[in-house]
DNA sequence: GTCTATATTTTGATAGAC
DNA sequence: GTCTATCAAAATATAGAC
């Protein structure tokens, strides 16, 4: 064993995790090489020799963390079991993810307000993997006749919109309780998962969109 | 009347909208001062002149945009009327200032992935009046027997979360498309309007929560 | 109110020694 | 693989004429 100051070779991977903080917490124009650099305790040359440039370290972080979410998802649908069980499933991995790798949603809710910029199609196959689990558990549910028909992006943003917004809004939140005139307490990753899954079933199990009133029945009434 | 050539005075009004325009497309470190002038076709100097700096002139667009907000969400629950009518205009208004001014949405969800660095109090205090108005819409249907018990700001970023993000993810939603194996047709204001509006009904007057079924009954059964 | 310089700082990126 | 030194290109901000 040689003696080691700080474990040569993982720079990379300091790199990696320090640039997910940074990327996160200030954006991709916001992050700068140096505050990278410095927060990984590694020399700034590193990252060039480590990676192209700025973008591809970034797209790197980015194909990481939506490959491991795009993972942990698809074995939802592919265990089977009833459709409710399965829903409340694909909820629990998003949420599992979002809570392990705290800088995912708020790069996640950057890259939405980037429309994208820096996804290569690479990313963009993943969130379709995604989508795909989602959408074969719906159909799972249509079939055994408890889901009713839902457009699926729409049902997904009102699961997903939630998990990210809160997982990235921490830091407001704090500040929005002070003095507030409403309660906050009982927010835990539990409650605000417990939720999502009951919302989510509680849209996909209702007998008929009660929006559907206000249009013109199409034929017979119930 | 003088001749004009691009009627004086109003460039402050230019600034603004332009730099609302690259602040939600780039972000706050990503926006340029260079740019915001060159799309509001002003002189880069009048930027300091009508602005003190920069980050003056992006909390000044955050007042605006959160103050419209406040100021109609506030009038919903004034009005009165059912609770199932005031959750669903409360919802609307929501939509449509995410819709009336497409900027809005985008700088959200980057502030609140920076963790509010750049929401002064006066902001935050918006954001509260917002909250208000929600929780008295709660109450209203908590009093009337229709809505159960939940936490206001849970209940609050699962109606907001998909607003947001359906608003701000046109562009991502569109790369997705290609070659999708979902449909995605009958993605509209209108359609995601309703679904949100269906969800937080459903969900606020579900009988008791499924996820209780996990947990030990406390007392009785019923 | 508007424009032309220009000062100053920061930042992404590289060359080259070790 | 790691570090120093440095370049070149932005980008924020200001001074001052008109």
């Amino acid at each position: 064993m040689v003696s080691r100051r700080r474990a040569p070779g993982d720079s990379r991977a300091r790199l990696l995790e320090a640039a997910a903080y940074e990327f996160a917490t200030r954006g991709f124009d916001g992050a700068t090489v140096d505050r990278i650099a410095g927060r990984a305790r590694v020399n700034k040359a590193m990252v060039y020799y480590h990676f192209t440039n700025k973008a591809a370290l970034y797209r790197e972080i980015l194909r990481d963390v939506f490959g491991a979410v795009a993972a942990a998802v698809e074995a939802v649908p592919a265990a089977g079991g009833p459709p409710e069980a399965q829903m409340r499933g694909f909820i629990e991995a998003v949420a599992t993810h979002a809570a392990a790798r705290p800088h995912f949603p708020s790069i996640w809710l950057r890259e939405l307000a980037e429309g994208g910029r820096h996804l290569d199609d690479s990313v963009v196959a993943q969130m379709r993997r995604v989508m795909q689990a989602f959408v074969a558990i719906l159909a799972a549910g249509r079939r055994a006749g408890r889901f009713r028909e839902v457009q699926p992006l729409i049902a997904h943003m009102s699961i997903v919109g939630p998990l990210l917004v809160f997982a990235a809004s921490a830091l407001v939140r704090d500040r929005l309780r002070d003095r507030s005139p409403f309660p906050t307490e009982g927010i835990t990753w539990e409650t605000v998962l417990a939720y999502v899954q009951d919302a989510a079933l509680a849209t996909l199990t209702a007998p008929r969109s009660p929006a559907a009133r206000v249009r013109p029945a199409r034929r017979g009434m119930s």
